[in-house]
DNA sequence: CATACACATAC
RNA sequence: AUUGUAUGUGUAUG
């Protein structure tokens, strides 16, 4: 929570994590959680519009910092629970699924069944509709039936809008930590209504398709319809189905209709609602546009993906807009860091669209006028004359010349805008630098609610596993902190909330190894040592200047009277007495 | 090897 | 000051 950008923007009341979690006294913090959960009564939400996209606004329900740790408290026990119901082919808000598993499980949907019309869904307004009391029932449902949990979470639901008098049982704000998951959660029932009569009946044969007798048998041996060929791909409240004729795209559109408004309460917004043939016309989802065009092979079709063109245009204009301001740079230094953020917003761009086959026809369109742009906006900013003579300061040069970028640059010789400064070459990075990847689908086996999901994750990463489990050594009833809070002479501005979050990651950082000997420290005897005690408030207790130490080293170190002498008769080794008297001086210095 | 902080995208 | 979940990339520090 505290890396999240809103961190620091408060809900209804003035406080912020900085101010009012990590500053804070390590036992008030968790006092005050804690009192949260005997009789929860959430604040309001703050009402802030921010524009969408389409032109309308969209109404952020932004929570207080301390109604955000008790919704996060809550979701990390829930989500576990919820994973393992949730439809495989559901991808928004989920770890480690990606908008690119989605599209690849559409493309390769299309792709192996043959079925080619495609329903687009959109449920109007989705957060702002979820019904409260549908949703505590499918909760419910989902095995959550602590009324406890229940009652907190029907009250977070509930706690209104600021300045806003209409108190609803409609929706879940957009903000909250909890909304997400509860989403996923809510159309659940959807997912399974979706592909129960078919996809889930075809798990063990996947793909393998129409070969069957019209007429399936049921337990009553009463004929029954063989059910409409359908596959479900989800990401939050925009979903596609994949089937295999216009018409019963069209029965599907109007079953699945009935359902979302009788059953959930939701809208499908009839006129967004579309159904497509890939191959004469191109969907839209997830920012990408895809259809199927006949390859070069005479028969059969190959699948095209492509950055959704207006989207892109837009983008780009923002794009075009930033670089001009480069102009505006106060000095060179300032250029050379507005340089880098222009940099890294195309890779951005670069990065969501690699994974289409067309992305770079499409990047190719805009290159020249950003290359450009760039190359004016720099050269303005430096006047005319930095770009003439033997040393320019602004100049055309090969990618694989610069010195930003490295990995990327070196494999082109395309020219770039650049700026020289001291021995570096800054070069505005290029959109046609963007290389096809082929998506890849989702591994339904790797996922983190599993041992061997995670160890396959780690594999397939080429990570190694965590060597210590943070929570064990250093949670709030961990031996470790138990002792720091026993301590009654320590300094209360060092050893606030952020403290006891941070020594954690130093100490996996330090590899459970003392920074004074080099030994393992065991649970019982970690002690975490200020490298520099007198920062301020938000700098002291930033992993870089915190070192986990034996609390006999830690002792040793502080005791001045130990000279150099002593040390090595104490059994310090050489290194170890050079780094305590390196940690001494540091100390020394900044006390000055 | 690790974390923290910028940017991008989806919803 | 524009919140949240997720994914990806880059830079910096040890
Ligand atoms: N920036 C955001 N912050 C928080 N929640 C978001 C954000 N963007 C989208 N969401 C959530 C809330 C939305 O109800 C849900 C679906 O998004 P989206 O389809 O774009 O809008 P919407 O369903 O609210 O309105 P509509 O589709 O009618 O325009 O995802």
């Amino acid at each position: 929570m505290k890396g999240n950008k809103g961190s620091d923007t408060p809900g209804v009341d003035e406080k912020t994590m900085r101010t009012d979690i990590l500053n804070k006294d390590f036992k008030k913090v968790l006092k005050e959680v804690k009192n949260q959960f005997q009789h929860y009564t959430p604040n309001m939400v703050r009402r802030v519009h921010i524009p969408k996209d389409n032109g309308e606004t969209r109404p952020l329900g932004i929570p207080t910092i301390v109604d955000r740790v008790v919704q996060e408290c809550i979701r990390s026990v829930l989500e576990p629970i919820c994973e393992a119901q949730f439809f495989e082919h559901s991808y928004g808000f989920r770890q480690w699924r990606s908008t690119e598993h989605a599209l690849s499980r559409v493309t390769d949907v299309v792709q192996k069944t043959g079925y080619h019309w495609v329903i687009e869904g959109d449920i109007s307004k989705f957060f702002d509709t979820v019904n409260h009391t549908k949703l505590i029932k499918i909760l419910w449902s989902f095995g959550i039936q602590d009324r406890r949990i229940l009652m907190m979470i029907k009250a977070m639901l509930q706690s209104g809008v600021m300045d806003e008098i209409i108190k609803s049982d409609l929706g879940t704000p957009q903000g909250g930590i909890i909304s997400p998951l509860l989403a996923n959660v809510y159309l659940t029932p959807f997912d399974n209504f979706v592909t129960r009569e078919y996809e889930r009946k075809k798990l063990r044969k996947e793909y393998s398709s129409g070969q069957r007798s019209l007429i399936l048998r049921g337990l009553s041996g009463k004929p029954r319809i063989k059910p409409i060929p359908c596959y479900l791909i989800r990401y939050a409240d925009d979903w596609v189905v994949v089937t295999n004729s216009k018409k019963n795209a069209e029965k599907l559109v109007y079953k699945y209709e009935k359902y979302l408004r009788e059953t959930l309460k939701l809208t499908l917004s009839i006129t967004k609602t579309k159904i497509t043939n890939v191959r004469s016309k191109a969907i839209e989802f997830l920012g990408y546009k895809y259809k199927q065009v006949r390859g070069k092979a005479e028969k059969g079709y190959i699948s095209r993906t492509k950055p959704i063109e207006d989207k892109l245009d837009k983008k780009i204009i923002e794009l075009l807009k930033d670089i001009k301001m480069l102009k505006k740079c106060k000095d060179t230094e300032t250029l050379i860091s507005d340089i880098n953020i222009i940099n890294s917003k195309i890779r951005g761009l670069i990065n969501y669209y690699q994974v289409t086959t067309w992305g770079s026809e499409s990047m190719k369109k805009y290159n020249q006028r950003v290359r450009w742009a760039a190359y004016r906006a720099i050269r303005r900013r430096l006047g005319a004359k930095s770009a003439k003579g033997k040393n320019k300061k602004v100049d055309w040069m090969r990618a694989n010349l610069c010195t930003n970028l490295i990995e990327l640059h070196s494999n082109y010789t395309t020219t770039l805008p650049t700026l020289k400064y001291k021995e570096h070459v800054i070069g505005v990075t290029d959109l046609a630098f963007i290389k096809f990847q082929q998506p890849t689908l989702f591994n339904q086996m790797e996922t983190p609610f599993t041992k061997e999901g995670r160890e396959r994750h780690l594999t397939r990463l080429r990570k190694r596993p965590k060597q210590f489990r943070l929570d064990f050594i250093f949670g709030a009833d961990a031996m470790a902190t138990r002792r720091l809070l026993a301590n009654k002479k320590k300094k209360k501005r060092l050893y606030n909330f952020e403290f006891y979050l941070n020594r954690a990651y130093a100490f996996n950082r330090d590899k459970g190894k003392c920074r004074i000997c080099g030994k393992e420290i065991a649970p019982h005897e970690i002690e975490t040592h200020h490298v520099n005690p007198n920062l301020t408030t938000e700098l002291v207790n930033r992993v870089s200047n915190l070192a986990s130490l034996h609390a006999s080293c830690h002792n040793d170190m502080h005791n001045l009277t130990l000279t150099e002498t002593l040390l090595l008769a104490k059994g310090y080794t050489t290194t170890s007495v050079k780094k305590i008297l390196n940690f001494r001086n540091k100390l020394a210095m900044n006390s000055l």
